[in-house]
DNA sequence: AACCAGGCGCATG
DNA sequence: CATGCGCATGGT
């Protein structure tokens, strides 16, 4: 089996999708080329590269390199509808936009744009911590040395694709090592200390994803070093789909607000939770979309 | 040339 | 509880 077709839901766009994929930094863990993504995800201990590609009222599923049974294919079509959020009916999300004078705009502009994810919650939570405090340049340079450097590669005819280091490779790394790739000593012990959590067992996505509340959920991430309000938000919103959370004083999120007017400065959180109030269950949905609008050159309110 | 980036932990008042 | 500091480097 080397190829499968997943249909369309209303309010999806492959491009928009892709737009988001592509942005303008140095990805490591995919590529696009003409109108395609193509990646490599592990199953079964067992590495493959697929790619994904608009074919009318479809995405296209296609296998690059490796072979898929049939069970594996129907593994990769779930592990995809999970990425790129194609299951979820965002209908109501919309009719929130519409119903705001100042977002309306977006339910045209960035019409059938998913919540894109990072299925991998040790990537997640390692992406997050590089991405700590730097620009996101340099983040997305720091995340292809780790993953050049520690990743398992897969050749294929067309380039090599990487796997995202495993907890146990992580785990044993040093922090001279990483420094070396220019981590600062707290980022290279955080990462370090995290992988030995999530290969030791104390947390992975079975186990976090089962905590009855979100509290619960936020406790067990914070207790991690390295692991601050900011990051417990971002990942619960990337990796769990947790629904309602928001990157307090997220950088980009707070840079967005002041560029609709929706926020005097940034210590405004009267205004922000006056906002969000109004997006209840799809807050996580409108800080992915308010972070989208930054690509927009010369946005002003 | 400063200043600030997809923050966080730790030390103080 | 609030505020200050260091962190590593690159972009503006």
């Amino acid at each position: 089996m080397n190829s499968s077709l997943i249909s369309k839901p209303t309010l999806f766009s492959f491009r928009e999708c892709l737009w988001f994929l592509d942005r303008n930094y140095d990805e490591c863990l995919h590529k696009i080329s003409n109108s395609r993504v193509t990646k490599a995800i592990q199953f079964n201990n067992k590495p493959l590269v697929f790619s994904l590609a608009d074919k009318d009222q479809d995405i296209l599923i296609q296998i690059e390199e490796g072979h898929a049974t049939p069970s594996m294919m129907e593994e990769l079509r779930s592990w995809v509808q999970d990425w790129l959020d194609i299951q979820r009916d965002i209908r109501p999300f919309y009719q929130m936009l519409a119903n705001h004078g100042k977002l309306n705009y977006m339910t045209k502009e960035f019409n059938g744009l998913r919540l894109i994810g990072i299925e991998n919650l040790h990537e997640s939570i390692c992406w997050c911590i590089i991405g700590q405090q730097i620009n996101l340049s340099f983040a997305y340079k720091l995340k292809r040395r780790l993953v050049e450097e520690f990743g398992t590669r897969v050749r294929t005819a067309t380039g090599n694709f990487y796997l995202f280091p495993s907890p146990e490779t992580l785990s044993s790394v040093s922090v001279e090592t990483l420094k070396a790739l220019q981590f600062s000593r707290q980022k290279a012990d955080y990462i370090i200390q995290i992988s030995k959590s999530f290969s030791d067992g104390l947390i992975s996505k079975e186990k976090l994803s089962t905590l009855p509340d979100l509290k619960e959920k936020k406790y067990l991430l914070t207790s991690l070093k390295g692991v601050g309000e900011w990051t417990a938000n971002y990942v619960l919103m990337k990796s769990l789909r947790e629904p309602d959370c928001i990157p307090l004083g997220d950088i980009g999120l707070l840079n967005a607000l002041s560029n609709h007017a929706l926020i005097k400065n940034r210590k405004d959180s009267r205004s922000m939770e006056k906002l969000f109030s109004a997006f209840e269950g799809w807050k996580s949905y409108l800080v992915f979309y308010l972070w989208r609008s930054l690509a927009i050159p010369n946005f002003h309110h």
